[in-house]
DNA sequence: AGGACTACTGTTCGTTTGAACAGTACTTGT
DNA sequence: ACAAGTACTGTTCAAACGAACAGTAGTCCT
């Protein structure tokens, strides 16, 4: 049902951009004829990659209008997503993922956050990470002694692996996994040791904490 | 320095309103004859009322360019205005006060944020909220038993006013501000008896929580 | 080998559009 | 009483603009 995004040619990309440029800076689509003039083409070339952008879905002309074109695939709302249970094998950062789109602009979370997750036990809360909180998740794969990390560890029971929040430390080959809650336990994993008697590997780092947002007030 | 905003007619608001509306509408500006055909009149009134707006410094108008109309003072993109001190006597959310303007969405907030507040002191860790957090307050100037609030506290030396966070608690006439933090005392006050030693009302309610933005993980 | 698509040039045509000039009627401030 | 601004009508003109037709060269698919 949805538009089939970009088989798009570079150069047709390039015209987009121009045009989304264009319609930013000056507040008003430019005509075939600006197109043309930028690219250093004739305006029947414009004309023909405005005519293949429609044919593809990423604009629409209003015949015989000046400037008639309307962006149809534009902003991208700056936001993120609400990355629920996650597929085992599927990359952590994969949209389809999402549970929910916020729009919330990732540079207000430090590092930069791609995806957020929802905490669900009280596991940090002496860290000051509640139930039901949104976590703004860096990706990536690696991290420093002492960082809260989003850790992937695969749920034997299901076949998908979860998401949960830990402060990570490493000595040599082996990694603790904190809760921030006197009544758990840490998760202790020795790289060194492969496999054991689990099937794939029982843990990955998803990303680093950004940030947090609550949407309510504590009751 | 600032443009003086509006003494617009209610004509030229109706024409500026028009074209803001067309803009969303269509992805581009009316052109004059579109602007003229809409409300009946000749095409030299829109050029009129064009050259008006421009000259009173709603519009830019683009000379000899079909459409090209760039609005001015347009989009307020919403976000929230992060609140310092409180000059006394002024309206909490007179965004004059703002330290910054973040680009959040008011709604991501339950109930609704009218503008954040910077936690400065740890008396609020046992809630989840560190010191640096943002605070997203909804305005209103009552509350009830249990809800943390943001309380508008007097600062006898300095002569502003100072949002803290407290949990509101009241019995008939007296009001009780919890710290969420054994070593910080509850605040007592009796609305029975005014003035006593202080000058002015020692407190208000600003408003209520909404939620939390941590803009960085906890170290 | 042929069809479809991309990426252009070049020209012509008719409409859309902004610009300019001239004029009317009413209101508001000094 | 007069100047300035608002809110229009009416006409004319040239530039800007979209549309159409014809054509070339290259790539990619089957």
């Amino acid at each position: 049902m949805q538009a089939p995004m970009a088989n798009l040619t570079p150069r047709q990309t390039e015209i987009l951009q121009f045009i989304e440029q264009r319609l930013r800076a000056e507040g008003y689509p430019p005509s075939q004829r600006d197109i043309a003039e930028h690219f250093g083409f004739a305006q029947n070339a414009a004309r023909d990659h405005l005519q293949a952008l429609a044919r593809k879905g990423e604009i629409e002309i209003s015949p015989n209008d000046a400037r008639g074109i309307r962006l149809l695939r534009e902003q991208t709302p700056p936001g993120l997503p609400l990355l629920g249970r996650i597929a085992a094998g599927a990359p952590i950062t994969a949209p389809s993922n999402a549970e929910h789109w916020l729009e919330l602009d990732p540079g207000l979370f430090q590092p930069r956050a791609d995806f957020l997750h929802r905490v669900d036990g009280d596991s940090m809360i002496d860290a000051g990470i509640l139930p039901g909180d949104l976590v703004g998740i860096h990706a990536q794969s690696e991290a420093e002694n002492g960082q809260i990390i989003a850790a992937c560890l695969y749920e034997p029971r299901g076949g998908f692996e979860r998401i949960t929040l830990k402060r990570y430390r490493r000595k040599g080959s082996v990694v603790t996994l904190h809760a921030e809650n006197p009544r758990y336990e840490p998760i202790v994993i020795d790289l060194a040791q492969p496999a054991e008697d689990q099937e794939a590997a029982p843990f990955r780092i998803a990303g680093i904490m950004g940030g947090l947002l609550r949407t309510g007030a504590p009751r």
